[in-house]
DNA sequence: GCCAACGTTGGC
DNA sequence: GCCAACGTTGGC
């Protein structure tokens, strides 16, 4: 299993919003990032994901699941975009934040920090496992 | 709200 | 195929 990444603005998509729609999950459309496309094409059910809010609050807040692979993204006509659907599993006891990410020095090479604008990335099992700890699971 | 970084578009 | 112009994202 692989690990990712999902980052959402709050006002736009929040965690709460993806809790709401349960075991049903969601699509995760309107990326419009050939890079994003690419490692979303990647993904094989039950992968998983932090869920992230960026903007405000800037933090990883909860576990989601890819629950269905790639397909076309219904939010446009374009047949370049396709998506995953995603679920949530689990909130993180603690949320982690940006600042603790920069500051704990063994996430440095992480997308988040690096890459700062992409949108959907990949998390290495080193990583997935600090970030756990650090969420409190 | 500003601006740096990045990606995309389109003229040549 | 290059690169300038433009639009968007997201940290600060």
């Amino acid at each position: 299993m692989r690990y990712w990444l999902f980052k959402s603005e709050t006002s736009t998509w929040s965690w709460d919003q993806q809790v709401a729609k349960g075991d049903a999950g969601e699509e995760w459309d309107g990326v419009r990032n050939y890079q994003a496309r690419n490692f979303m094409r990647e993904m094989k059910l039950g992968d998983r994901g932090f869920f992230y809010h960026s903007q405000k609050d800037r933090e990883i807040v909860g576990i989601v699941e890819v629950c269905a692979e790639a397909h076309p993204d219904s939010t446009t006509d374009d047949d370049r975009w396709d998506c995953v659907d995603i679920k949530a599993v689990e909130p993180l006891k603690k949320g982690v934040t940006l600042d603790q990410i920069k500051a704990d020095g063994r996430l440095d090479d992480m997308v988040l920090v690096k890459n700062s604008r992409l949108s959907v990335q990949p998390v290495t099992d080193a990583e997935w496992e600090i970030l756990c700890a650090m969420g409190g699971l």
